[in-house]
DNA sequence: CGCGACTTTGAGTCTCATCAAGTTCGGTGG
DNA sequence: CCACCGAACTTGATGAGACTCAAAGTCGCG
């Protein structure tokens, strides 16, 4: 049993080797799921905080209301991410989460991941790198949100969910889905979707990127990355400073070792 | 002995009781005090990242550059915090940090921190709640420049350094020291210094904050939080859902104890 | 076919940036 | 003790990027 369909072993695992202990310990984490619709909202901000949940499928966000109505998304999560994480020492929720589609969740208590850190020394610092690349992601969306302009701004956003994509599931192709409104992409780059709009209409003329519906085309990566500041350092955290890491096992190379 | 000279542990064990085993570990941490004077940096992004640092005294803060030149201070760090914790799962660093004035720091090696996990799992628990706490600062920090008008942005900061400085020293007064310089808080809170300037005019004017030198007097702390629409939520961490905390113990009833 | 969600486009406005000149104040050396 | 220097701050004039409001266009879906 390699549990390689669990998407959350799969992500952890790409931190560093895990023992058949620590996967079945993370698997344990998926045992209950349940569908969740588009839209739903899995918490409100100021709810009671005592789960976290595993994202199997779907993507989501986490959002802030203000006081005048405007909203602020602060994460786009993918499938394999831990929603929550955010609120691990808070008792009410500081955010709200909701789907952006449909998809598959599983929540497990708090107490859970005391659990894991007394039962694993691996996946304790696993999950403390996640966190760690949370806040990286965070910090970089403050900088693009404070210092770009918004050409900027959608231009880097759009090359790091190019790469946490393929990340995740790397398949190759210059075209990406983006299930997120413009609306959405306003409320989380910090401009109104009228402007994300106007925004996409420069790119698309400076042949940087095409959206179509949800899905977007990046003819030349690099000149995004130009355009956006890019620098991928951020999304590249890496624990075999402490840990062995997997060896990168390219699917034939596997078929070379049995 | 019982550490309480030690910054790192008064601020640990603000979040929930430690045995004197833990506070033994963790006041190990600043065996190695070293003194840095303002405006010194203690790494630079880019540089190899492998030992954090807890910070004894003065205020410090991390930074990023941009292509065109253009800096954002990411958080400012004050005494008990830990330096270089958004590194934990990177080779590299990817902020830079700098001192604001002269103070006191100790390092010790990012493997430290795994002994750590192993040998304790209430310091595991708090060391995870301190990076989720950094992070609530951050996600808080996003929305102020994303959809806050600079007056309210600089009225929300004032409140959170105000409740931050009193929660690790808490001494009375609506007087607090504020050593940044406005073009530091330009760059922390994504506007010009120029702009710093005027909008502290403008707080002026509306009897919300002076600011004299590096002290800043708010007369009256519910004013100021409603023009910045401050909700102090995102400052009260807890962890009494997962560990027995501290009961409250003022001085006096200290004294009644023994 | 038509409704609703989403997107595009246009015109006018406002917040904040930029550039530039002047002021304050603490520290330093004569 | 005073003159001067530089860092930090203030003030003014002008302009750019993004917002607001409003209306029209597109597309999937029932």
């Amino acid at each position: 049993m390699d549990y390689s369909d669990s998407c959350i072993v799969r992500h952890f695992d790409y931190y560093c080797a895990l023992s058949p202990k620590d996967k079945k310990i993370l698997a344990a984490l998926e045992e209950n799921p349940i569908k969740i619709s588009r839209g739903t909202s899995l918490w409100q901000e100021g709810e009671n905080a005592d789960e976290f949940y595993t994202l199997s499928q779907g993507w989501a966000y986490s959002y802030r209301y203000l006081e005048n109505g405007a909203r602020q998304i602060l994460e786009v999560y993918l499938p394999g991410d831990i929603l929550g994480l955010q609120e691990f020492a808070f008792t009410d929720r500081l955010e709200g989460v909701a789907m952006i589609e449909d998809g598959i969740i599983c929540p497990f208590p708090h107490q859970r991941m005391l659990e894991l850190f007394s039962e694993s020394l691996t996946l304790t610092a696993v999950m403390f790198a996640i966190a760690s690349r949370q806040q990286a992601l965070l910090s970089e969306r403050l900088v693009s949100v404070s210092r770009r302009s918004a050409r900027e701004r959608l231009a880097h956003f759009l090359h790091e969910i190019f790469l946490r994509q393929r990340q995740t599931d790397p398949k190759g192709g210059a075209k990406m889905r983006l299930p997120l409104t413009q609306e959405q992409l306003g409320d989380l780059l910090g401009m109104t979707s009228v402007h994300v709009s106007r925004t996409f209409s420069v790119l698309n003329e400076a042949k940087l990127a095409y959206r179509n519906r949800y899905h977007v085309t990046i003819p030349d990566l690099k000149a995004l990355a130009k355009e956006g500041g890019f620098d991928e350092r951020y999304l590249n955290s890496d624990l075999t400073c402490f840990l062995r890491k997997n060896p990168p096992t390219p699917p034939l190379a596997k078929a070379f070792d049995t």
